[in-house]
DNA sequence: AAAGCGTGGGG
DNA sequence: TCCCCAAGCTT
């Protein structure tokens, strides 16, 4: 009689954020850009710069892939004084590779406002945070929080699917963000909000996983309503994707007999905007016109270069020529060989190179 | 406001 | 091989 009442109050109860701070102090994932428990317990403060560039290569994308980029950029860049005086180039140079590379050009802008209009100090309001550049409604919250410990509701994916499961809500994303973000309000706390929405994610990330979620591990196990109902696994819903189209082009890799190669700067905005690449034809789904940027013998290179988007896969015939040193490109310029770093370019030119060797 | 925007890992 | 997914933002 007493199990039966523990186990329907555990399902009627709501969840406590203590019990969830409590299982943080635990198992709290040790990442490079989070303090320490014996730091913290030093009373060492985070530094913004770190907690904001961290959440900006965070988004969209894994711990896994962004740990080395943070350790390059905090060591090249220190502060975010330092960044906002670096060179364009090598700020996209150094994030080639990351993906999304609007949030670098963003990154740059941030960094000159913040060094510019607020000397070099971070804004430590949801609103002061959100008027930058590249910081969206849940940067913003993340880095108030998380910096500045504001009690900031901070909804991200994982933050979607803890409560989507929490509430066992069966409404599809993204129709039901507001309604997750409601239920992730009501649970944040006053009291060490910046530890909270860290457990969250950690939760999230590492508990209350997409497949296969360790529910026997959970902290709010008892309060779930989605473990209570069997429908964890099916949680939370989303609505079917499109599948992606395959779209066609051409790179032209020119090499010059002095190994320098030609590149050209890809404009500003749209697919790979700012970052360097390969003169190339136009990616449609209709095979590509023919437009070598420069006079040569133009050999096609046995294998494709095959990349996948965020919308299509690429599959991109790839072409080489040796070009003597007097005859200029229509397009593009020559890099000389002790400039070009092979990673400075996006992946999926990478890719193009690779097949052409060394 | 729906669509554009990268990449790598895992099932 | 393919699809899904990962600390979303901008237009």
């Amino acid at each position: 009689m007493w199990q039966t009442i523990k186990g329907m109050s555990d399902v009627c109860d709501p969840a406590r954020p203590r019990d969830l701070l409590h299982w943080y102090d635990r198992h709290a994932r040790v990442l490079p850009w989070r303090l320490s428990p014996a730091d913290r317990a030093a009373g060492v403060v985070p530094d913004p710069y770190r907690i904001w560039l961290s959440e900006v290569m965070l988004q969209q994308t894994t711990v896994a892939a962004v740990k080395e980029y943070f350790l390059a950029f905090t060591a090249r860049w220190p502060t975010v004084t330092a960044l906002a005086a670096a060179p364009d180039a090598e700020v996209m140079a150094a994030w080639a590779g990351l993906g999304y590379y609007a949030r670098a050009r963003n990154l740059l802008k941030c960094a000159r406002a913040v060094a510019s209009d607020h000397g070099g100090v971070f804004p430590d309001t949801l609103e002061g945070l959100r008027a930058l550049p590249g910081i969206g409604p849940y940067t913003a919250a993340a880095v108030a929080a998380i910096a500045f410990d504001r009690p900031e509701v901070v909804v991200d994916g994982n933050v979607e699917r803890v409560m989507a499961r929490l509430h066992d809500e069966h409404m599809p994303l993204p129709q039901a963000k507001p309604v997750l973000t409601a239920h992730a309000a009501a649970l944040t706390p006053q009291t060490r909000p910046g530890d909270y929405a860290q457990a969250v994610m950690d939760l999230g990330a590492t508990v209350c996983t997409p497949r296969n979620p360790l529910c026997g591990l959970c902290p709010w196990r008892g309060p779930c309503a989605a473990w209570a109902a069997g429908t964890q696994l099916e949680l939370p819903k989303k609505t079917p994707k499109k599948r992606k189209p395959t779209r066609l082009g051409i790179a032209y890799l020119a090499r010059r007999v002095d190994g320098a190669w030609l590149l050209e700067q890809r404009p500003d905005s749209g697919l790979l905007g700012g970052m360097l690449g390969w003169p190339g034809s136009d990616w449609s789904e209709t095979p590509p016109e023919e437009a070598p940027p420069i006079r040569a013998e133009w050999k096609t290179v046995s294998e494709e270069a095959r990349h996948t988007f965020t919308h299509f896969h690429l599959r991109l015939v790839v072409r080489t020529a040796l070009v003597p040193m007097d005859r200029a490109p229509a397009r593009g310029m020559f890099v000389e060989p002790d400039t070009f770093d092979p990673e400075a370019l996006p992946t999926v030119m990478r890719k193009a190179f690779a097949l052409v060797g060394r």
